[in-house]
DNA sequence: GCTAGAGGACGGAGGAGCAGACCTTTTGGT
DNA sequence: ACCAAAAGGTCTGCTCCTCCGTCCTCTAGC
């Protein structure tokens, strides 16, 4: 009574490819592992400020949802490794270290995967760019503008410049009221940071760079998605057009063109 | 020698908003239940198609980067709720079953986060529109052009149409030639589906969505970005306005609006 | 000096996941 | 008619992650 209309289909090696996507390998990181990255990315993004001090071990653990053993294994070893600084007693606590660690070579996996980060990027950035059109306030973009103003100032800091930058893509991220999209944003920045980190960065890119911000701003401003768009993919595409000459072309899938 | 610069910032109370992105809950899911939600969306999406057979256990854990007793949770669970079927024997395997049971009501959950699931739509469709038009082949695209004809005609048959809608995007999502694209394309249909079952649809308003769809095939033929984005912007915003008028405008943010 | 508030260190309990062997049911081939 | 292959179904033991609770140690402020 079984005998299914069954599935012959095509002999496994010709799948359709959504299969590949639904059957690929489903790796759960661990909540340590979660844990590390998302403080580690945190810091050297700039969003945890070199000198600040991170909540107490049992308040965090709890805002975390994790044990608090848990948490210590994710702060011991960004202790380790420089990021952080433990300090003990009364008025003590976990404070970021001010003189961090230089950046970590890109890993393996990021070089190789580095042109789907940039999709990812793209597509975080332009839902950003497009639900701020409509649901930005003037008070969310006020500090927007004054970050302009700072990376104009420091220019020759990229350092600095790069910790306003990534300040101004997730404050307009939070300007779209979705945590799930600031989330986004942030996982994004993450991962690009460590690629930017790695090209060189001539005063004049970072001019015309930050005038797109002033551009973008503007857009979103006056709730021009259409606008706020192409710019945002001008913008963006620097980057990649400079990752895309220094790093090989990895995966198969970019030689394809469109041929129309 | 410590006595950072330290942080006084603001009492907890008013923290910079990043922080609570930073600081939110870390909920890694299990193997097991990521499983389950990958296998059961693949088949309620029609992925999968009713009938047909997936691959051997011992094979499909292998892919799945999983033990086989975990991958036998989940497909138990999914035979128990009836979307499986398991036949023993040579010849035998784990069935997709033609007759699902009805779809489930939207979890609370989804219901209450649907504005976030409608955001995070849009970030991926909007990515995955200007990336096919830069990447797409004439071969990627014949098969969506065969999707629309289907769809138009089948448009008295509100679960067929929705199947094909969803090929139809996520066909979109694989011309990107992104894998990650093609996930949160899958997701995202996956989050949909359980609210777009429970709302009304009306022969004019499918009948418009897939000239929609045309529109934008024709704008990612052209490698019209600015034009894809518009018509997908529009095709989304669809769905969104029939949700918005029934469903309570859950969280807080979406009072906002822009004062300009 | 004492106490409060911080980091630091164990140790055991529970559960998820893994690995591998084995059983049972069918079917296709010889 | 048989047997071997291919599938799902079952069981057991191990490992590692995570949790919880407890206690220790340091330090600043009163």
């Amino acid at each position: 009574m079984n005998a299914p209309t069954a599935t012959p289909a095509s002999a496994n090696g010709g799948e359709h490819p959504s299969l590949t996507t639904i059957f690929a390998p489903v790796r759960s990181q661990t909540a340590f592992e979660e844990t590390l990255e998302r403080l580690g990315t945190a810091i050297k993004l700039g969003l945890l400020e070199p000198g600040s001090r991170l909540p107490a071990e049992r308040e965090l653990c709890g805002r975390l949802g994790i044990a608090r053993s848990t948490l210590r294994q994710a702060l011991t070893a960004l202790v380790q490794s420089g990021h952080l600084r433990a300090v003990r007693g009364r008025g003590g606590g976990t404070f970021v270290s001010e003189s961090p660690p230089g950046a970590a070579d890109p890993s393996a996996e990021l070089l190789a995967g580095w042109r789907e980060a940039c999709d990812a990027r793209l597509a975080v950035e332009l839902g950003v760019a497009v639900l701020a059109c409509e649901r930005a306030t003037r008070a969310d973009l006020e500090p927007l503008h004054e970050l302009i103003e700072a990376m104009d100032a420091g220019i020759e800091d990229f350092p600095g410049y790069r910790r306003d930058d990534v300040l101004f893509h997730i404050g307009l991220a939070e300007a779209t009221g979705s945590a799930r999209l600031v989330a986004a944003a942030t996982e994004v920045q993450g991962a690009m940071t460590d690629l930017i980190s790695y090209i060189a960065h001539p005063r004049e890119v970072l001019e015309w760079s930050n005038v797109q911000h002033a551009h973008l701003l503007q857009a979103v401003g006056a709730g021009d998605a259409a606008r706020a768009v192409s710019t945002m993919i001008d913008h963006l595409a620097g980057t990649e057009h400079v990752l895309a000459g220094l790093l090989p072309a990895a995966t198969s899938a970019e030689t394809r063109r469109h041929d129309a």
